[in-house]
DNA sequence: ACGTTATAGTTACATATGAAACCAATTGCA
DNA sequence: TGCAATTGGTTTCATATGTAACTATAACGT
């Protein structure tokens, strides 16, 4: 019979919602692996996430490691100038297009790759050790759907 | 019977790599709800999940933000000095304790998260309309356990 | 050939973020 | 009490990030 004074108004519960709890996981686990590596090695996460595409592609472009990142080539661009400058990566030019780079890891760059992926990996397998079989199949195939047209 | 010149330097896969497709699902999420709202009302993705838990906690103090939206104290700090400029929060001291502040949404506030949270919630239907009822209920149960002992 | 358009990459600017220093109020405890 | 340690919150500084403007080269259409 009486209207309410104060409307309801049905706030998110970011606990349940799923975005946040996302972010949040995806904060959590990305930060737990840089804190492996950023102040030991110096490099950013952005930094590892060039080196480890230039460790599976060699002779990539700079727009080319931005597409396999998913990063923009401002922070590719960024990200390249203090590994060269490092002597993490070789830049070269591209013999037919003096516009494109030709990219690689140095010597010093694969040193620090081999000691970085496996701390990576081992604490991939940390966050996948808290779920059982079925749940990280689970979770492959959502990930794929969800990745798939995003 | 030959030793390879070149060692096996075992280079992530980033694309099955967990962390690396969590971080790329998240940011798309995020992204995509946040330019529903960013440039439309002004506001901030730090913002919004201010008013976010501020419309289901009353009073709750710039500490108590920070924990339940995970962001750190100084990023609450100055989206509250936003906010409040903004007229969307109000603040007030804590009666027993002058260092606390006690926070709530204003009436302007109230109407913007009325107009925000309906946006949120029909991005977060569409990215679960990608799976269906049993996908859902696995990734809410692996979320759970993920997010547990983090 | 030549002007237009597109592409690779960098630079500049404005804003966002995090760590540490800081201030004020409160608590603990000798 | 009174003084050291803690806590809530803000400010400062250094760094990171995104957008847009810019440079240089290449591709395209006539």
């Amino acid at each position: 019979m009486s209207e309410p004074k104060t409307p309801d108004h049905a706030p998110l519960e970011l606990e349940r919602f799923l975005p946040y709890r996302l972010s949040i996981l995806s904060n959590t686990i990305s930060q737990t692996i840089a804190d492996d590596y950023q102040k030991r090695y110096e490099l950013s996460m952005t930094e590892w996430r060039v080196m480890a595409v230039l460790a599976r592609f060699e002779g990539l472009s700079a727009r080319e490691v931005a597409e396999r990142t998913a990063m923009d080539k401002v922070a590719v661009s960024r990200a390249l100038a203090r590994l060269v400058e490092a002597g993490r990566v070789n830049r070269q030019t591209h013999d037919g297009d003096k516009r494109r780079s030709v990219l690689g890891l140095s010597e010093d760059g694969w040193r620090l790759h081999d000691e970085v992926a496996p701390m990576a990996r081992a604490r991939e397998r940390e966050v996948l050790a808290k779920l059982d079989d079925d749940e990280r199949q689970w979770l492959n195939r959502i990930l794929d759907k969800l990745l798939g047209s995003s």
